[in-house]
DNA sequence: TATAAAAAATGACATTTATCAATCATACAG
DNA sequence: CTGTATGATTGATAAATGTCATTTTTTATA
């Protein structure tokens, strides 16, 4: 983890997180003078799970992920974190421990932010308060529908779930670099690796994605929501 | 679904839910003349998912199940909603939409109140608002937990850590009457009905529990918390 | 470029879990 | 008390998924 100041400043960098354009100048300015940038490398840990979680973290530029590290070695990813995410977990208001780790996935440009601060800010400042509720819960919402997914669904409708995630929510776009291995496919949506270069293989020979090891192309997105629904 | 007026003050009855306790008198008035009552029969549905969200459900008594109905009519149930319980799911703050359906168990006697009037408490009252929030989060990080309980245990496991949960968090104690049928153990677990039947058979037989259909004790509490660690 | 390390892919097989069909138990209405 | 409906239980079987061993491919590094 290499410590280098290549950001100068708050207010042009974090356009991506809705919630801090609730902040007061004065609370920005607090903001920005209170943040360590970091760079870390694939596969270096951000946040470890069972720490205290005294700061969040911000990303700047590249690729993470948020995952629980349960039993048997056994992880389960609860989220791609992308540039503009501000990770500060439930934990924080809780137990005040992270309660999920993150490692980068590519280089990772980060701002760490005492959690203090974003306490303070909503405590004092109703809309940001409001704003990150209603961010909270809309993550809620979201994890509802993974379990359903993750318990109702078979194989490849999980499957289809995390490639329509990815082009939707992580990528905007139809065709995009796999970021994750197929270990860390297994640990999105609960099943082996192996079985997930089967189902990505069965998709593949019927026409429903174009993919090679790093890249995936949805060529037919109808058929892909129809495998996401059917289960 | 009958109407009946049995709840006089919010002071007596509410001590169940903390939060209300961060309430000035003035709120607490404001919330005691704007609830409505109503009785529940058991299998009634008193919030159904996609409605809008613009009541919360107050328990007085009785036990309900929030869950989310899923895909070829299976049900995932979160959680078994107890008296003291305010239901106000995330989609409240998210899409103004009950993300989830609420059902009775047993009879329960509930009170409907405005979502409109707890926002307002929670733009207005910090103290309240942060307590709602530190709310919400626990109970995100409880969800994580399940998360990885149901995606990482095999069946024993995931149906020992809801013994434990109704043990623990439901009914507080080592004994207690199973309100919920095989199938709904299964809706838990994301296993079949016939499945929670062998499983439960198997404890019973190894001695981690005594039970009859509608009665569990845990005998063994340290091989339950085993089979459940192990997954 | 050569080499080592990591990830992907494959096939055979074992295990886990779901489904189906039937029977049994229990509670409740008439 | 008796029939009926619902839930619980059981056994047989099928389907889904995981594991293991091995090979191939890709990526990273000297």
């Amino acid at each position: 983890m290499t410590d280098l100041n290549l950001i100068n400043d708050c207010e042009k960098c974090t356009a991506g997180w809705q919630n801090f354009k609730h902040l007061t100048k004065n609370e920005m300015e607090l903001l920005n003078s209170n943040r360590y940038e970091a760079a870390f490398r694939p596969g270096e840990v951000m946040i470890k799970q069972g720490s205290p979680s005294s700061n969040a973290l911000f990303m700047a530029t590249g690729f993470a992920k948020s995952y629980i590290e349960g039993i048997n070695d056994k992880n389960l990813i609860i989220d791609i974190e992308k540039p503009g995410n501000l990770i500060l977990g439930p934990g924080a208001w809780a137990t005040s421990r992270h309660n999920y780790s993150v490692a980068a996935i590519s280089p990772v440009q980060a701002c760490f932010v005492s959690t203090e601060i974003i306490k303070q800010f909503s405590r004092t400042n109703s809309v940001f308060a409001e704003s990150l509720l209603s961010d909270y819960c809309k993550k809620t919402v979201g994890l509802h529908e993974r379990m359903a997914s993750l318990t109702q669904k078979r194989m490849a409708g999980r499957l289809a779930d995390i490639l329509i995630y990815m082009s939707d929510d992580v990528f905007g776009a139809e065709e995009y670099e796999m970021i994750l291995t197929r270990q860390e496919l297994g640990d999105m949506t609960g099943m082996a690796k192996e079985c997930v270069v089967r189902i990505l293989r069965e998709f593949e020979d019927d026409g429903i994605i174009e993919s090679d090891s790093s890249h995936v192309r949805i060529l037919d997105r109808h058929r892909l929501h129809d495998t996401a629904a059917k289960g």
